[in-house]
DNA sequence: TCTTTTCCATACGGTAGCGTATGGTGGTGC
DNA sequence: GCACCACCATACGCTACCGTATGGAAAAGA
């Protein structure tokens, strides 16, 4: 006999599920099928499918967006430093199972579409902008600018994911540039 | 007895469906529901469920892509005025049935899990990117920055959109400045 | 008026997935 | 060795949807 499934086993099938066709191939069945199971395994560690969903959103808030801030806090302490290694981080781990860019998009496309959903993706967001509009403050850039730098990059790096589609290299090229001029623009001191 | 429907009124009860439920959401028995009538009327209208989607996606890109560079390149012949008003004019028709971004948004998840699809937003991501790339370069940028920029514009511009959610207020800010600050950075002779 | 065509309703068989009920099996405490 | 529990299989009724087959009404042609 192979060993038990725990929730967690679940779950991350439950991303597989996600990030290879969409939301609403998160089904009982077909990820019983792929643990080489059957659906009364998952309805012995869920009650139910909106139980399982809120699971797995649950496990993305807490792994997909603090774990790469702290990362990046912890290894840098220059503002500006923090920025570019955020962005080589984030660019690099773009096809993580639920830390790259593959979940996030498919978790952002269920949000428009569940209520629930869209309230975590909504705290997540603010919560990453906060902190990309504090390091651009830090860097010397004035209130308003430090968020709308933060929405630019931010903004860029979501929509040239969607855009980029197999094409990654691009992205990878694209984002540090669009953080260097903006750095430049700061320095410069205009739009401040 | 009402009027009888077209192809059309069915592409269009479609992108409704779409638009609010996203692409799993296109079920003959269901826009027939909307419609009222019986999806009799759909099998009589279109073979199958993916000939259906084929209209929808042929008639988005022939509406969804060309009527907007038309109508600027019609109004404006100086780059920089095309630009703005580009801009201008997509983050004005942002809630339009199939010419605004809501669309636009599930189409690009669609493509997602379609070839078909994938193809067809290609073809107009590609051919939006080259205009707006071409418009930059007539603005005096290098080939490469303004391919570039091209990308910031358009990814940022799919980016705040999925961002933004509900306040859109804020997107209709953004956006303008990032293209002012990039023909600034043009202008200043950076990034060439 | 009679036929043909257009457009839609109704009824059917088939599949996929949900949730439940119930039974089975291997390990664990005692 | 036995009861018990964790974990899973199987079988069932239910609903939603697909695609087809067939019939019917309404308008248009001739």
């Amino acid at each position: 006999m192979n060993k038990p499934l725990s929730q967690l086993d679940w779950i991350q099938a439950g991303f597989r599920a996600l990030t290879s066709g969409g939301h609403t191939a998160i089904k009982a069945e077909v990820i019983a099928r792929e643990l080489r199971v059957s659906k009364g395994s998952f309805y012995w560690h869920f009650d139910n499918l909106p139980t399982f969903k809120n699971a797995m959103i649950a496990h993305w808030v807490l792994v997909g967006t603090e774990s790469i801030m702290i990362e990046v806090m912890e290894r840098e302490t220059d503002p500006i430093k923090q920025l570019r290694l955020l962005i080589n981080t984030v660019t690099a781990d773009i096809n993580l199972p639920y830390g790259g860019l593959l979940a996030e998009a498919a978790i952002r496309d269920w949000a428009r579409f569940d209520c629930d959903v869209l309230r975590s993706v909504k705290r997540v967001d603010q919560s990453r902008l906060k902190y990309l509009s504090k390091l651009f403050r830090q860097a010397g850039g004035s209130a308003s600018a430090s968020r709308q730098y933060a929405n630019f990059i931010y903004g860029a790096l979501i929509g040239l994911e969607y855009l980029s589609h197999e094409k990654l290299a691009r992205l990878k090229l694209d984002l540090p540039a669009l953080l260097e001029l903006l750095l430049d623009t700061l320095k410069h001191g205009e739009n401040m």
